[in-house]
DNA sequence: TGAAATACTGGAAACGATTCCTAAGTCTAG
DNA sequence: CTAGACTTAGGAATCGTTTCCAGTATTTCA
């Protein structure tokens, strides 16, 4: 039975001391005699003695625990970045608390006040919505540092971890275009949040500089995740004059996308070019052929954590950019068929 | 500002009652009064007030929090699984710690000090080994409820969730055989753990069945994760007498034997037969060919909610046992090369 | 109408630590 | 030899709750 819980007073009773001084000798830093040192360490393991961790918060304010929210984390990337968040913050002494809002307000609303009544020392969260107002709000609710992930903050005090969406679809595109493609089809999520907002200035740059018309029929936004990806791939090279070329935006659209176009006859690469944006697990060796456009997962997790120590050791909020890369495959080179394009 | 906390010592100012008697409304139970509830209430809801989970803690002895812990949460099928017992868990009002032990035996013993230090009400976990008095020691050590995954539990004073890996081998072998296929390879992690020597059993079952004598040199079981399953491939198929079909035991191990065929050109469902045990995301849109052997994870999820729920109610300890189904596709078929099989 | 039972409420003691304040003991210097 | 400075250790308050205990006010029944 590990029932009977050993606490101070008992270390204390052992040792013939006050808890005070017990306390004295296990927080180091205080005047205290050798012999009382050797005394207090002596009984501390003999019992086997561990502070106990609740009362030490809520005497000292600070739970070390960090409160970790993301839309899904079924999404491998996320799951990266999550388990690197969580080893680099263990290092400094933080526990993580995982919890999931699907996506929906709601349940983040509530995942929110769940840290709150937690009394979080901070939060890394990827956000549904980037309302201002709404974040703002949620924020200063909180009562503790946020660090966001993948959004812009505009006058938020919060801290980002920040991707360059930007460099790499802008890469991506120009090499499409390079190979020869002109009708590239580019499929993203909500329309009004950073990351599809930061991915279509590459893409529209691209298309710019290169002097081919932006043809907003071949942007489709909306969701994140497979089913609307599906439903818009489809759509999209249904129609006879379909696009030449697709980007598809993140692990969920490339799926739903990719799909599709198995459904339709359509192999990427060989009829049509095709980039996805993010790499998903095993990637090189089920999907070797395929371009992507490729972030550390595992420097975002770090960059997070480093982020939110930050913030609780009193420094100003602050962003870290993650690159992105462009890796050029099989499915972005110029189609060998003498199909028109 | 949300800085100054508030209490229930305020909202018993505001109130002008003691706090004794706004815990007791807060609480519910016992007799109170319609007036001193009206009274508090609105106190309550003028000043936002929400108790400190800390603080309840403290004093109840619990904290509605439950450790889990895996060896990679990278593994996509260990992240649903964790988001799946978050999400059921949370129903209960429980919150849950997410840690990885990397597969590592020091890290895993000190994750299990860690929750204990943070008394964790109980621990759901994926253990790196299954030696049993090693095991015995840290749960009893512990002092609060455990939920292993896919572990035998004998004499164990845990509960768990199991899977019957040894069907869906069974029937994933007996179709190769089926097809014609005598020289099945068979790739799996650790030997002593219950997730190999069940997978065995299902293999060796079938083969006995159909006569086939066991060939210990097809069977290759050392570490879970990509490298080894790599090396061992490589080895099995280089060699100019290799084996017909290969059976891979994981995700991991299934990554590592793609990309060794890969390399040695070996396509599978093509010169070689193949199954994977455990499906991995996008499983049918990127290897739409490829037999696999196939586990709920959600399901897994759930179960082990229930299951840690229900040992913190006080039930004995009991296990669930999760199905697996064998998908048989393409590449267990037999192959149309005129190859000796 | 008085005694006993009942319904509420407030006060105070936990839960297990940290930390401030003070008192006792030791040492140095005038 | 004694006053003042400096160590060191103990006592008590505190963090924010819950819960036990006792006391008062109200009701019920004989």
């Amino acid at each position: 039975m590990g029932k009977n819980r050993v606490t101070i007073h008992d270390v204390a009773a052992k040792a013939g001391v006050a808890i005070s001084s017990v306390s004295r000798v296990l927080s180091g830093h205080l005047d205290v005699s050798e012999k009382m040192r050797a005394r207090v360490e002596a009984a501390v393991a003999e019992l086997e003695y561990e502070p106990d961790h609740l009362a030490q918060s809520l005497r000292k304010g600070a739970t070390n625990t960090i409160g970790f929210m993301i839309r899904d984390i079924t999404n491998p990337l996320f799951s990266i970045v999550a388990q690197s968040a969580e080893h680099e913050l263990r290092k400094s002494g933080y526990s993580m608390i995982l919890i999931n809002s699907h996506g929906e307000l709601e349940a983040e609303t509530e995942n929110f006040a769940l840290f709150k009544r937690r009394r979080i020392d901070g939060v890394i969260a990827s956000l549904v919505s980037e309302d201002a107002p709404y974040v703002r709000k949620t924020i200063s609710d909180l009562g503790a540092p946020v660090v966001l992930l993948d959004r812009e903050v505009i006058g938020l005090d919060a801290s980002a971890v920040i991707c360059d969406h930007r460099t790499g679809v802008y890469e991506a595109t120009s090499d499409l275009i390079a190979s020869g493609f002109k009708k590239i089809a580019f499929l993203s999520g909500r329309r009004d949040v950073y990351i599809t907002k930061n991915r279509i200035k590459g893409y529209e740059e691209a298309l710019t500089k290169a002097k081919i018309k932006i043809d907003e029929d071949l942007i489709r936004l909306g969701k994140f995740g497979e089913p609307f990806a599906y439903q818009e791939t489809k759509k999209l090279f249904s129609a006879k004059n379909h696009p030449t070329a697709l980007i598809a935006g993140g692990i969920g659209a490339s799926a739903g996308a990719l799909r599709a176009l198995r459904e339709l006859g359509i192999k990427p690469g060989k009829d049509i070019g095709f980039v996805a944006l993010d790499e998903w697990p095993m990637f090189d060796v089920l999907t070797a052929e395929l371009s992507s456009v490729y972030r550390d997962p595992e420097e975002m997790g770090r960059a997070s954590a480093r982020l939110i120590l930050d913030l609780i050791a009193g420094s100003a909020p602050s962003q870290e950019l993650i690159p992105t890369f462009y890796r050029a495959r099989e499915s972005s080179k110029s189609l060998t068929a003498g199909k028109s394009i």
